[in-house]
DNA sequence: CCTAAATGTTCACGGCGTCTACATCTGCTA
DNA sequence: TAGCAGATGTAGACGCCGTGAACATTTAGG
């Protein structure tokens, strides 16, 4: 065992991504992070100045997972990929809670422009534009509706996980998902 | 100072609304709390068996206080008054952050028939139960209404806490609160 | 080869939740 | 009215946590 781990900042991130998958934001402390790789704890801090940017590294490995889960589906006409992009976004929330919960909750607000680079924000904007090609949404109205798609799955993923949809069944989490994310889509293009 | 407090148990979560007002759900600690009091930590062990139980108790007087906001508006039809109390809601966690986070993510999860009993409910339920009178909601589709309403204002106050939303001028924000609510109801009405 | 920078360790401090044992007060009952 | 039992508050301790300062080791470059 040498006395340098290697890599130890992607070696971090790596174990952050195992101990919030099961524990969420909670569990991805620096003690046990090091403790997992088997270095001390102060060794983390020659990578990151503090948790919090430990816990923005794993926000962005985290991110990258949900574009990647969310751009694998390209087909149909704009409103059918925008359907299927929302849907997406709320089944990887219920998929990984202890991830989305870091991703999210992570302490880190981003600016619009930053948010509009993300992968998993050119997925939405993508099918937004289009149905604006297609003429099912007016140019307008393109930029607020963004917003209004966003929030509603996003709420949706945080009503199932952390309030009143937390306990009924997925068939019918999923059933309601639908219903939220076709409302939205209907009322934006109205 | 008399030895025995009096009445600890409303003045600790006094205390932790103050606290949580300002500093969010991480202000909210036994520690400060008491400190707050004047008592030592333990004697809130008295009175709450834990954190989480004193975060809940705390949880529930914020909602009490949304409760009161959001029923105030009660004039127009049934869409009128749905737009009036998502506004309300969102207008609230973007005043009160701290009390918002608390109430929401204090690790909480309510069942679906408690939350239909809370008061801030039962004004979407009222909004919705008068659209289907006016013919204005198939009465198919009330009860995934109001879950699609919710998730799009919880949503949205979201990204505008501490999401990508949150750099954005506080009247920007109002306007894509209006687009948002506006866009789930006409969808939800088709 | 030798030195400077990068990287990892050790020790320490204060803050946190919470357990156990102890102190004090309050109300009921004999 | 005296005293006892339960309710309520305190003291001290333990093991977590983040993190700063000082020190050790390894690596890279002249």
């Amino acid at each position: 065992m040498a006395y340098h781990h290697g890599d130890l900042a992607v070696a971090l991130v790596d174990a952050g991504l195992e101990l919030s998958r099961e524990g969420g934001l909670d569990a991805l402390t620096i003690r046990e992070v090091t403790r997992r790789v088997g270095v001390s704890p102060n060794a983390a801090y020659r990578h990151y100045p503090n948790l919090a940017a430990l816990r923005e590294a794993v926000s962005d490995a985290i991110l990258a997972r949900l574009a990647g889960a969310m751009t694998s589906g390209e087909a149909g006409d704009g409103a059918a990929r925008l359907r299927t992009v929302g849907l997406m976004y709320i089944d990887f929330a219920l998929a990984e809670p202890g991830w989305f919960a870091v991703a999210f909750f992570g302490s880190r607000p981003i600016t619009p422009e930053a948010a509009a680079q993300a992968p998993a924000f050119r997925a939405l904007a993508a099918a937004l534009d289009a149905m604006v090609e297609e003429g099912a949404l007016a140019p307008s109205a393109r930029a607020d509706a963004a917003w209004s798609c966003w929030a509603t799955v996003h709420g949706f993923a945080e009503l199932a996980l952390h309030g009143p949809l937390a306990a009924v069944p997925a068939e019918e989490q999923r059933r309601l998902a639908a219903a939220a994310v076709d409302a939205v889509i209907a009322g934006v293009r109205a």
